[in-house]
DNA sequence: TCGATCAGTTAGAGCGCTCCAACTGTAGAC
DNA sequence: GTCTACAGTTGGAGCGCTCTAACTGATCGA
């Protein structure tokens, strides 16, 4: 062990003494009061880099009854878009004095559950859930607890706040782009029950029914992961009328889809057209290039940042809040060539 | 507000009244205490789960003086590596009854500065660095506060643990391939001072020289990220003479310069071969299959979790852990033509 | 029968901080 | 000269838990 070691950090009590005052004003002292007279100031200030004090969080924390920190639950540390919701978080809590603490889910619904149970043993005073795959029922007795926000996942409860894409119209672009370059036979790979796949099903079957191509409509099942796309992809090669092009739920199973064509000899866009969903750091990759959906991922999660806070400082409502996606075309998308 | 959010959440006090039985009673009761009696144990927890009781970890750690916590700071969250990294250290930690909480640099020295601060602040019982940017002085005041582990770079001081790659063998390896494919002008695209950068390019020079190829060294500065590899591929175009194969300090960096290589209208692996390093999930995207270095990224944190641990409860040292890379081989090279 | 032993339980003193009410002393009002 | 006002400071009670030492009855051997 390292005998250099502090055995006990130095407290309040100690710079207090060093200082010749009370505790009480070094406590004032350390959170910036306006009522300490500039000596004092200094002379607290002083003894406390002499012994290199630094408060004790979990001291402060249990006497003041608040940790001004939001707890971050990511779904997937290895999904582009959690990092950049992240960082939407994280520019909000900054400028609002709060703290953040992540936590990953590591995909799996016991270990997402695990992470909760943590922030509210650390009594954060407030969650933020991205891409959250745990049932309602188990975020409704956390929003009992604490006041919850959920990013890409929309709830429509009480208690529970939301910040997602209109995911349907997401859909309804990516179809109509497809559609405007001359494609019919238009394809989904879907994202199974992960946060935000229903409505984009939805909104493609939809736009597809109301260009009049019901019987075109295809829609292949998967989860969101590159694999999923490229055996999606395997399946519709397979098929008896092969598409002209592929929506896929998100940019990692849109990469899984193209590396599958591309390998049963077919050329992305001329063949089959894809276009993803999300804008990932992934799709913008130069060597990709991929066509997709944008969310705008560091909005969404300062919005979410936002009305936490607000509602923990009883300064707003917990709400739902819809943003706008948007289409950005690349070259994995071009005029259907059958 | 939600109304339905209560207001003192219940204590230890509350269970033991309900229960009928002390405070410290609960307490044992809460740790899993062998000596309560099963019909005290049975009062305690009804009345714990009649009551929605959960623990206050502050309150806990504030008396117990250790909070089984570790802090991980990541550099990068949009870096697949640090994800990997940290699975690593997620199953190592869960293992040995550790939480972990994270904190993200972004890229930023002055973040980084401050998470590590928070972390201090925390009283963590230790820290694990990934990546870290952060001079070596700052990491070794953090270092006499508490058992600090270092993921990625290498420190050789006492007092900081370390578990990296040998950065400079895998670029022999990278080099060495490129050679017996035939490669001779190898040009190196640099991580400048990023983790890692150093070695790395210490061991492309050493190789080159060693194979004789002292007048084919091309070292071009960068940064790790993805406009770094386009910028560096760019300068080479330009130049008087084209390297057949680069070798770049990270994935990103290749992507980026493969990239730009395609754009120039040459053909990689054709005109040139290209070796990045890490083997991060992008390198491994089929549609990339780029030939890289592989770091064992989830047993390096792994590695920096157990040896913390250990040093935490005196069980161990802090030391310097070197892993062996490999040599990963997809699609980005072949043999020269020239 | 008595003390020793032991399983089970408890009171009470902290952990390091915040917060409140109360205090001190100086300045200004009259 | 007294009274109020106010800036600056303080003691002490608590936040919710752990931990130590001590306590209470059984149980048991001699």
């Amino acid at each position: 062990m390292s005998s250099t070691r502090r055995n006990h950090a130095p407290t309040l009590e100690d710079v207090a003494q060093i200082a010749g005052v009370s505790r009480a004003l070094v406590s004032l002292v350390m959170r910036d009061s306006p009522r300490v007279s500039i000596e004092s100031r200094k002379r607290v200030t002083d003894a406390a880099t002499k012994l290199g004090y630094r408060p004790n969080l979990m001291a402060r924390n249990l006497a003041s009854r608040k940790t001004m920190t939001i707890g971050v639950l990511l779904n997937d540390l290895h999904n582009p878009w959690f990092a950049e919701v992240t960082d939407g978080i994280h520019a909000s809590a900054e400028r609002h004095g709060y703290q953040l603490i992540l936590a990953s889910g590591r995909r799996s619904p016991r270990l997402e559950s695990r992470a909760l149970d943590t922030f509210l043993a650390s009594r954060v005073d407030g969650i933020i859930v991205a891409g959250c795959r745990l049932p309602s029922a188990r975020l409704d007795a956390v929003g009992a607890e604490v006041s919850l926000v959920s990013v890409g996942r929309a709830f429509n409860k009480l208690g529970i706040g939301s910040v997602t894409t209109d995911d349907a119209d997401g859909a309804r672009m990516a179809v109509e782009h497809l559609y405007d370059l001359g494609h019919r036979r238009i394809a989904h790979i879907d994202g199974g029950k992960g946060a935000g796949a229903a409505p984009r099903r939805t909104g493609y079957l939809r736009t597809m029914r109301r260009l009049g191509l019901a019987d075109d409509t295809h829609v292949i099942s998967g989860d969101f992961t590159e694999e999923a796309g490229a055996h999606g992809a395997q399946r519709l090669l397979r098929g008896a009328v092969l598409p002209t092009a592929i929506f896929t739920a998100n940019d990692l199973s849109a990469v899984g889809a193209i590396d599958e064509v591309e390998r049963g000899g077919l050329v992305v866009p001329d063949d089959v057209a894809v276009v993803g969903f999300d804008n990932t750091s992934l799709a913008a990759l130069n060597h990709i290039g991929l066509t997709t959906i944008d969310q705008p991922r560091r909005e969404m999660g300062a919005a979410a940042a936002t009305m936490l806070i607000n509602t923990i400082n009883d300064r707003g409502e917990l709400t739902d809040v819809v943003m706008s996606p948007s289409l950005v075309v690349r070259r994995t998308t071009g005029r259907a060539h059958t």
